[in-house]
DNA sequence: CACTATTATGCAACTTGTTGCATAATGTGC
DNA sequence: GCACATTATGCAACAAGTTGCATAATAGTG
């Protein structure tokens, strides 16, 4: 249940609304862990009784009013002993991946078409990091632990999305080499 | 919901009970798609209710009895349309990145402790899949599609276990320059 | 003789994650 | 003027995943 850990990562640095998480979790911590706003509202509420956040009401006119959340020290206390904790990788579980085990079984055609889109996919994802590394992280300091850590982040998207694009291309010139299915019938029973 | 595709995917090549997918969920096809055996009780149930499945009960004398689980026509069919649809990637979730993430505020010998850890799975795992390509698909014929296909899969293991391993050495390193953190208390409250 | 492992199944309770909907005010474009 | 986007919150229902436990037979280890 890290989605607590990650909003508390959040309040660590700032005092948020739980709409301004929200769109935390759209880009920056979410390119880590994903949410969408129901499971924030609703963790948020268990911090809360925690005694990890502490809100307040701020009252607007013009619009809806917030709550705004803000870590207590218990909440640091908590991060740091969390942080401590070793947690295993999250199971890996891949659709695309299920497909090819079974190819035998299968419409090979529609899954190279799969492969390409996603090929698509990791390079957007590719494009997008070098250009926050090139906006936010031009000159760290080697020794500032927090720009570090994100870099290092950073780093690791850049990893994991070149190797899946190598492994795209390979991927769809093998399955064209394969002959045609016979076997994928276009409309069931 | 690709867990039950997933269990299809093993009983298109031949029946099986609860208890011998478990045990391929542990190897083999659990690669890509990790369950444990109340998960695939319940849901070989589930593909019954579907009519994609059939079970015969088969009597032991010296254990339980067992159920084996066939796949039906239209289980196939199923399978065969489910791999037409477009699944996007699974959302990412990884605590290891997000304590990256809050490296200011959290222990940073600890995570990087964590990272030397994740090295050493990641190392044993490209170690394992090494000894899989190695005994299993000496010689793929590149027309074989089921072969390919599984292939394609180890291979993104490869890749992806690549990728991290040489990102862990990394990290490890310019964690290691880090100056030590202070303000990380070894006893809370 | 007790402990553990293997084979084989399953329920119940709980936590997480997803989907759909609802409310409420304001501003923007056609 | 109407549709739509933005800000801002939340409930309810459901689907999926996790944890703990229970049963039941046999075989091996100390």
């Amino acid at each position: 249940m890290a989605l607590g850990e990650a909003i508390l990562v959040c309040l660590a640095e700032e005092p948020l609304t739980g709409y301004d998480l929200a769109k935390s979790f759209d880009t920056s911590i979410g390119f880590f862990w994903r949410a969408d706003h129901q499971q924030i509202y609703r963790e948020l509420k268990r911090l809360k009784t925690n005694g990890w956040v502490a809100d307040e009401l701020v009252v607007q006119t013009s619009r809806p009013n917030k709550r705004r959340y803000s870590i207590t020290p218990e909440g640091r206390a908590h991060l740091i002993a969390w942080s401590r904790e070793s947690h295993p990788p999250a199971p890996v579980k891949d659709d695309l991946m299920v497909k090819l085990y079974s190819l035998a079984d299968v419409d090979i055609d529609s899954v190279r078409r799969q492969i390409v889109d996603r090929l698509d996919d990791h390079r957007n994802r590719l494009n997008l990091y070098e250009r926050i590394e090139r906006s936010v992280y031009r000159d760290t300091p080697d020794d500032d632990a927090g720009a570090v850590g994100r870099l290092l982040g950073l780093r690791a998207g850049f990893a994991y999305e070149r190797a899946w694009i190598r492994w795209c291309e390979d991927a769809i010139e093998r399955l064209s080499a394969l002959p045609e299915s016979d076997l994928t019938p276009s409309h069931t029973s």
